[in-house]
DNA sequence: CAATTGTCTATTGTTGACAATCCGCCGCGT
DNA sequence: ACGCGGCGGATTGTCAACAATAGACAATTG
């Protein structure tokens, strides 16, 4: 289980948990989160259950109203959207220009892992676990940047693009452009790299 | 009191004054900050406290490890400031831009009221009052705009400037940048206003 | 004597009970 | 019929007790 270090504790793991229901539509904007209701589903007191909601809201995942709970956010407005894609751009390709030079074989190997499964989940038309692997190629890459700072300003910007993942008419397109990153980091084509990863977030 | 909605609970309330601390120096990189100690300190549980804690870890002004509790975070490494300067221009100026037809005259002379407090702080050499009163001003601007997704993007990244104020060798020069981009807003000179709004971020 | 194991203490993690708040609903008066 | 004030259930906010963990330091063993 890679990312260990991510799911420590009781709540990270039932923040990842609903974060995956969000994240799928499982759970739809305007749903409420009952402290009791997730607390009873997870067999676990509140306590934790507040933790991990306040983290989601802090993700952009969902809205916490004092005295009157969470619900699920609304997805991010249109005229926000070329703005946080731009802010993610920003921040992927500086951790991809930064770390270039030092990328080995273990990370390309791992790297190469997941853009299978991508097209795994592409070719079975599985769009939850496409969701999910292609936050772990891109997570992956601001983990390996190792700057605690980045990952935290990282995340809110793409949980709210991740929300609304409908931009493909053709699944395999994500496969593509996943391994168009990668065949040009294995080939050491620096800017090569940079502009496949930027034409990937949009 | 204005942006009273940001303080309404009590773990809000704490943070802000932990908050306050961080920012001032107060309280410096490395100091841990003991649940116990804390409540104790406000009069009230741990648990409030808790939140307030990770709160501010969301924001980048904590570290938070598992069992060992919560530390001032280090300062923003020097690599990574020209990235985050750069969201920050990104977010603000996207703000301003978009709301900047709609400004009111009250606006106006709420706007001008932080940028005389501003200039107060400047004239005392308070840097403790400059911090907060340049955080008010532009906040001021990302509330002003309304969308809660833009408040929490610009919060995290503005957060890990203010870390370290200490890019002004004339305090004055503080107050003067503001007070230019209030006039180009107020005499309409749009891009006059964007260039001086970015020329202040940095 | 070095390495390992055991124990102790300070601190965070979790829990269940209790208090405060919100919101729909009902009865009241007009 | 319509507004309005307060009652009641549902839900979140807070608290204090208890459990689990990490780190330090002493005891034990080879």
């Amino acid at each position: 289980m890679p990312d260990a270090e991510l799911y420590r504790t009781l709540p990270q793991q039932i923040a990842a948990l609903l974060r995956q229901e969000v994240l799928s539509g499982k759970l739809k904007p305007g749903d409420a989160l009952r402290e009791i209701e997730v607390s009873q589903r997870f067999a676990v007191s509140r306590g934790p259950i507040r933790e991990a909601l306040r983290q989601l809201t802090q993700e952009g995942l969902l809205v916490l109203e004092p005295n009157k709970g969470a619900r699920v956010a609304p997805a991010t407005s249109d005229s926000l959207r070329p703005l946080v894609a731009g802010l993610r751009r920003d921040i992927e390709c500086f951790a991809l220009g930064s770390l270039f030079d030092s990328i080995n074989l273990a990370d390309l190997k791992a790297w190469e892992a997941i853009v299978e499964g991508i097209r795994g989940a592409c070719e079975r038309g599985d769009l939850d676990a496409l969701v999910e692997q292609d936050l772990r190629f891109h997570r992956a890459l601001i983990l390996r940047h190792g700057d605690r700072d980045l990952l935290a300003l990282w995340q809110p910007v793409v949980m709210r693009m991740m929300m609304r993942y409908t931009r493909f008419t053709d699944l395999m397109d994500s496969w593509r452009e996943h391994r168009r990153i990668l065949d040009a980091i294995r080939g050491g084509r620096r800017e090569g790299a940079l502009r496949a990863l930027a034409d990937n977030i949009r």
